[in-house]
RNA sequence: UGCCCGGUGGUGUAAUGGUAGCACGAAUGGUUCUGGCCCAUUUAGUCAAGGUUCGAGUCCUUGCCGGGCAGCCA
């Protein structure tokens, strides 16, 4: 690149940050440090809704010169776990983007918040609350009336700090008391009504096993964690706008370093669903194959169907960052993934459907290698040889013995191209007992060798066909969405039983061209005039191949006659 | 009947008081050894009413509509 012009910027979408990079921009404008973080609780995968928020967080660190922190927010032992951790570190890894050395987990920060908590005793901002949770709630008042002051409210620092240590060493049962903000029980905003900071719990955490029996609540813990580490913007759900005030009054209180908290809305994705607990109620109901099925949303999920991650993060760089609550066309994460595979996938004959055809004018037992172009869209892919043969395989699809006007595939009597081979005739259609075509016998054209008509003659239908001698078997899983609804969680029943039927579709004694027998495992091919398809990480042999469909390749053929 | 947030084509977004633009989708045509890609054209939008202003999607007021909030979850 030479920087010649100064003036013009060549960057593509120069029109508009959103405006978090508007914060952000003018913040590092005056030169503050950037620092960021994604945060998330190890108990669970991520999702695409998550890969939104990382490419937030890492992106805007990485455009504005600063660092975004990778932090586990294990600050309830509540279902967390290692695994967890694991998983969510590959799929950020995956995803494209590395934290470097500025990894945490917020356990780490216990004492450090119990040390704070202190300080808030004792400057009578806050009170050990004998309540139950019942009490609490009934305590809390409504949406239109103001809540009542918890009897607890006004111990002594003294016994507040004596109750609060007894707390942590173990003399009271699990939620018989907690430890409590004291804010205004009257606020408009219900997490000022005095909230909860730590409660009594004897769940084992993954990390720390028993050595806590109290655990900080998120509002109490997360603003610190943001404090400890130096973030500038901590970048978070819509749901959290109510809570902002609240971070900003543990702050303040405590007159520490106060990253700036700013929310933006989560993703929503058509035909799917997104929030854990329904993910889990379809890998919990057996709807699904586990967490990494390709039909979720999950990062693992997409990742063996075949996305890449420069086609999420591409769609991520798309729908921007608002506050609007929307629901996103599935359509826009496909065309994306297809923009990017087009350029880059690798093509390849596979016949999913096999019809049998005979070419009757090429001798028996001989093989030509014929050139094809391994992507039309990247020259320097180079070429491959595809063996050509007597008989081969064709889609079943691509033949009609009548065909409707417009349909420009084979049918008796017609001819069509045999991509980079030859221009074939259909000159017989063999049928079983019961009228079923079993096989086509054709003549080729020998002097259209390559697929060139040697006298110009226009051929309008150009088919893949893979040699069945040379063809390796294989199984294809064909993907769709998940769910035919838009909004499959806005109705009524339960998710499982809403699911596309079509969503799976599970071919076997598909014909793949020979070069697919080894074929690379990490990256996703383009199997001409179908679509895109990797091999399955898990299913997969050598030798029985087992390839899954990321996406189909848009098909106006099939669109049209869908409308009929 | 509380508080917070939000309403721009079907969808996702841009326009920071000055020509409402981009992308996806849809439709039509062109091109083509992938009915892919690509190219061209078309479709269609500022929630409403007042106000400020030479000028309002943008600022103000009111209304309407939508979302969120009463875990010792995050």
């Amino acid at each position: 690149m030479s920087n010649v012009s100064d003036k013009s910027s060549d960057q593509p979408g120069d029109s508009g940050l959103d405006f978090i990079r508007e914060i952000v921009a003018e913040s590092a404008a005056s030169g503050n440090e950037i620092v960021t973080r994604f945060p998330p609780e190890p108990n669970g995968y991520l999702h695409i809704g998550h890969a939104k928020a990382i490419c937030a967080d890492f992106g805007i660190a990485g455009e504005f010169g600063g660092v975004c922190h990778l932090r586990m927010d294990d600050t309830n032992p509540a279902g967390e776990s290692m695994e967890y951790v694991e998983a969510i570190k590959e799929d950020v890894r995956w995803l494209g983007f590395d934290w470097g050395d500025r990894f945490h987990y917020a356990s780490d920060y216990f004492e450090r918040m119990w040390e704070l908590a202190v300080r808030l005793i004792e400057l009578g901002k806050a009170y050990v609350c004998d309540l139950s949770p019942e009490e609490v709630r009934e305590l809390r008042g409504t949406l239109n009336e103001p809540g009542r002051e918890s009897p607890y409210r006004n111990r002594s620092v003294e016994e507040n700090l004596d109750l609060f240590n007894r707390m942590r060493t173990g003399e009271f049962e699990d939620g018989s008391r907690t430890l409590r903000a004291k804010i205004d029980m009257a606020s408009p905003n219900l997490n000022m009504r005095d909230p909860v900071m730590y409660r009594i719990s004897r769940k084992a955490h993954y990390r720390l096993g028993t050595e806590w029996i109290v655990y900080p609540t998120y509002d109490w813990a997360h603003g610190l964690e943001d404090s400890f580490e130096g973030i500038t913007f901590s970048l978070c759900d819509l749901d959290f706008e109510n809570h902002r005030p609240l971070y900003d009054w543990f702050l303040e209180q405590l007159g520490v370093h106060h990253p700036r908290q700013i929310e933006f809305a989560r993703l929503n994705l058509t035909h799917t669903v997104m929030s854990k607990r329904k993910l889990k109620e379809l890998v919990d109901s057996g709807a699904v194959s586990g967490w990494d099925d390709p039909r979720l949303p999950t990062l693992r999920g997409l990742r063996g169907r075949g996305y890449t991650p420069e086609a999420i993060r591409a769609f991520c760089a798309k729908i921007g960052l608002t506050k609007v609550n929307s629901l996103t066309d599935a359509a826009l994460l496909e065309h994306c993934l297809r923009e990017d595979l087009n350029r880059r996938a690798p093509r390849a004959m596979a016949v999913l459907d096999p019809l049998k055809v005979v070419v009757e004018n090429y001798p028996e037992g001989q093989v030509e290698e014929l050139d094809a172009v391994n992507n039309p869209e990247d020259p320097s892919a180079g070429k491959r040889k595809v063996p050509f043969s007597r008989t081969l395989y064709i889609e079943r699809a691509d033949f009609m013995e009548e065909p409707p006007k417009k349909f420009f595939r084979l049918a008796p009597g017609r001819e069509v191209r045999l991509r980079y081979a030859y221009l074939a005739t259909c000159v017989d259609v063999v049928k079983d007992d019961a009228g079923e075509v079993v096989e086509l016998r054709c003549v080729i054209d020998p002097e259209s060798r390559g697929g060139t008509a040697p006298d110009g003659r226009k051929v309008k239908g150009t088919i893949h066909w893979v040699s069945a001698d040379a063809a390796v078997d294989a199984e294809v899983r064909l993907y769709d969405r998940l769910f035919a609804d838009e909004r499959p969680d806005t109705s009524e029943g339960g998710l499982a039983s809403k699911i596309n039927p079509d969503s799976l579709k599970v071919l076997n004694g598909c014909k793949l061209e020979p070069s697919l027998g080894d074929a690379d495992p990490d990256i996703s091919y383009q199997f001409e005039r179908l679509g895109y398809f990797k091999l399955d990480s898990k299913d997969s042999r050598p030798g029985a191949p087992v390839f899954n469909r990321a996406v189909p390749l848009r098909d106006t053929w099939a669109k049209m006659q869908s409308k009929k």
